[in-house]
DNA sequence: TAGTGGTCTAGACCACTTG
DNA sequence: AAGTGGTCTAGACCACTAC
């Protein structure tokens, strides 16, 4: 009935190790934690120490008379809430994306280094995010092969707009936290035409690496927007 | 021996006023939990969830064998790691700070509107953070007074390189969070001859309201340098 | 060695969600 | 009503810091 790790932390540990191992799915209910002090030898408390580390880390979900799941990640459209536009009206205006192309390509060094990604091949999607039809961003998403091999077959037309989901419900990869880094720029020709702006326009770049429930980067995305328009809001702790 | 409020959230909030009314002051220790189990009638255990959570907030710092104590804050140079600058070299480089004037002024309503704000008078203080001798941020600090109005009796070169620290240790005030705010604008004639460039330059401002141990903002900071140089650094959860 | 916070137990009862 | 997580108790023992 016992197993090995004693301590709250090495229960968390165990507990993430099942998450990765896909024998908690993602989106569902774990046991109930009097179930799992019983299967582990321990007392509730112990369990629930444990349970809340990982609840702390976003990778569990409690729930109080349901039951406590394991993370869907992030759902929320976490770039386009920094461009001023998004502000005006009263209403929540829904932010569209049109995916422009979507290949194979070799993997770019840049790429490897910051992510340390050990990819034979990657997906490159280009897409626009635009309000009211007219186009704020420019993204470039790259993503690592053959993990998300399912989105390769998809015609641009079959993308979603919010992507964290999607890769949860289609390549059962939970993005729970990214890391962004802004900084600014004049848009290049590439960018400057997607955008309708003239080439030297200033731009902000957003670029990203998105981390899965196992604190894995799973995602890497650079998104350009003009820098007039621009506002990015964030918290010191 | 007991007092009204149950329930660890309770008794959180009573520790926090505890804080605010300074009857635990800012960088010492809070009594034991086995001491403060006495005093409230309540198990340790529920004083220890009440503490864990003004910890989570930064309010209070457990340190394991000795006490747990009131928070005196940030300390770190919180706005210029956002420099390129600043990675260069191998060794930590020292930023400096220069204070160009600091005086009493009239509430601008802009300020007072975003932080809410009561003050008749606020304290204004503009200064240049450097390294290598090279102005790198121009900075406009407002306080409100009178809470620091020990700070006005300073001459411009008494004041400390980092402000947070020093309004720790002159006002008793602790700052332990902040929202900043990122945006992108061409430099007006005061900030480009500050900063050594030319009028129009690509400049990035940031604004920043600081909020110490009770959740209040205590300070507005609006900071601006060179756009090119920059680079933000945040997480997404 | 004394005093602090950290971990753990084995219960009890409460609050929320669902059938 | 049954099952889940949330709060609380009254102990025990461990781990770290200081003197």
């Amino acid at each position: 009935m016992s197993k090995n790790p004693l301590g709250y932390q090495n229960l968390a540990a165990t507990f993430r190790a099942r998450v990765v191992a896909g024998e908690w799915r993602i989106g569902q209910a774990i046991p109930s934690e009097a179930s799992l002090a019983k299967e582990f030898g321990v007392a509730l408390g112990t369990i629930r120490q444990a349970i809340a580390e990982l609840a702390e880390d976003g990778v569990l979900i409690k729930r109080h008379g349901k039951s406590t799941a394991v993370s869907s990640g992030l759902n929320g459209q976490s770039m386009l809430r920094f461009f001023r536009y998004q502000l005006e009206g009263q209403k929540q205006i829904l932010p569209q994306a049109k995916v422009l192309e979507c290949k194979q390509i070799k993997p770019d060094k840049e790429i490897l280094k910051s992510t340390g990604w050990k990819s034979k091949a990657l997906l490159r999607i280009q897409r626009t995010r635009l309000i009211h039809g007219q186009p704020l961003l420019y993204e470039l998403i790259y993503l690592p092969l053959p993990q998300f091999k399912k989105l390769a077959r998809l015609k641009a037309n079959e993308f979603d707009d919010l992507f964290y989901p999607m890769y949860a419900r289609v390549c059962e990869i939970a993005v729970i936290k990214a890391k962004d880094q802004v900084s600014f720029e004049l848009m290049k020709k590439m960018d400057a035409k997607v955008l309708g702006m003239k080439e030297g326009h200033p731009g902000v770049r957003v670029t990203r690496i998105a981390y899965d429930l196992t604190g894995e980067p799973v995602e890497y995305r650079s998104s350009i927007g003009d820098a007039m328009a621009f506002r990015y809001f964030a918290e010191v702790h």
